[in-house]
DNA sequence: ATAATTAAGGACAAAATTACCTTTAATTAT
DNA sequence: ATAATTAAAGGTAATTTTGTCCTTAATTAT
C-alpha cells in the first residue's frame, strides 16, 4: 500500500507523539530502534517532517532531538502524507490510468470511489494525537521486530 | 496502490475480456499499444497470466497470440492480483508492522480493517467478465494516453 | 519440408527506492 | 572558548522494480 518511506513516517510521527515533549527530545537513534527502521533512512523522512516543522520539530546538539508540539499533535495524519509526497496516492485510478476521472471512468472506478473516501476520511480526520492515543491503549505497537 | 506490474495485468486482462476469443487471439503488440503499456515488460506479465493458464491462454505462431476463454472470465479479479503475486497487499498491516493483528493492533487497524474488506471484496466479487462489461459501457478506458 | 510468425525464456540495462556513510552546522555543557 | 553531542546535508551503494533485447521454441501457412 504505502512505501517504506511513508510507513517510517506514520510510525515515526506517532512514537515521537506518543514519547517526546518540547523537555523531552528523541534522537534519531531511539526513534530508529523503537519503530524498528534503518537509522540513516529514518534521519532522511525526520527531515522532511521537520521541513518549516511542518510536522515535527528538532534541535541539534545535546540533548538535542525530535519533538511534536500539542499544536502540530491537532494535525491530520494526512499532513503527514503530504510531508513525504505521497498524499496524492488516493486521488489516483486504481487501474493507473492518467485520464480516468468521474466523465471518463474506468471499470473500477465508482466501485473504487467509495472506498477511496474513505481512506482520504480516514487519513483527514484522525489526528496525530488520537492515534498516539489509542498507540498507547493498543498496546505498544510500533516496533516492529517484537 | 498498485505496482505497475499490477496495473498492467488488471489492464491487459480487461483488454483481452474484451476484445478476445479463442478464433480472435490478440497479439502482444497489440495489447501492449491498447493498454498503453511497455511490448516487453507487458510480456513478462502476461507471462504469469498465462502460467498453468491460470487467467489467459496464448499460443505462438503464425495467427497466435493471448486469448481468455469463457470459463475463465467467470474469475474473480483476485485471480490476477495472485498470478502477479499482489494477493497478499491486502492483507498486509498499513503502518508496515509485521505483528500487527486483532489481538495486537496497530492503532490504525480497526479503523483500516472495513476498509481492507471492502477491498477484497471489491477484487473477489467482481468477474474478468463483469469488468470488461463495464469497460465496453463507460468508453473505452484502457488506452493510458487518451 | 521450409519459411514465417508469434510467445517463452533468459540475460541484461535503466530507473526508482531504500539504505548507508561521511562531513558540516548548530547547540549545549564544561 | 572548547569540546562534545546531535541533526542536516551531501554523496554513494545496494536492492527492487521496471523496462529492453536477443535467442529459443512452438505453431502455422506455404
Amino acid at each position: 500500500m504505502f512505501s517504506k518511506a511513508t510507513e517510517y513516517a506514520l510510525r515515526a510521527t506517532i512514537y515521537i507523539a506518543q514519547k517526546s515533549s518540547v523537555e523531552k527530545k528523541l534522537s534519531l537513534a531511539e526513534i530508529a530502534t523503537a519503530i524498528d527502521s534503518p537509522p540513516s533512512f529514518t534521519a532522511k523522512i525526520l527531515q522532511l517532517l521537520t521541513k518549516d516543522n511542518c510536522v515535527i520539530n528538532s534541535v541539534r546538539g545535546p540533548n538535542g532531538g525530535f519533538y511534536i508540539t500539542e499544536k502540530s499533535k491537532q494535525l491530520p495524519l494526512k499532513k503527514i502524507l503530504e510531508a513525504v509526497n505521497e498524499n496524492d496516492l488516493f486521488e489516483k485510478c486504481i487501474l493507473g490510468l492518467k485520464k480516468c476521472s468521474e466523465t471518463k471512468p474506468c471499470p473500477l472506478h465508482f466501485q473504487y470511489k467509495p472506498i477511496k473516501q474513505e481512506l482520504i476520511h480516514l487519513f483527514q480526520t484522525n489526528t496525530i494525537q488520537e492515534l498516539s492515543e489509542k498507540a498507547d491503549n493498543e498496546s505498544l505497537f510500533i516496533n516492529n521486530s517484537i
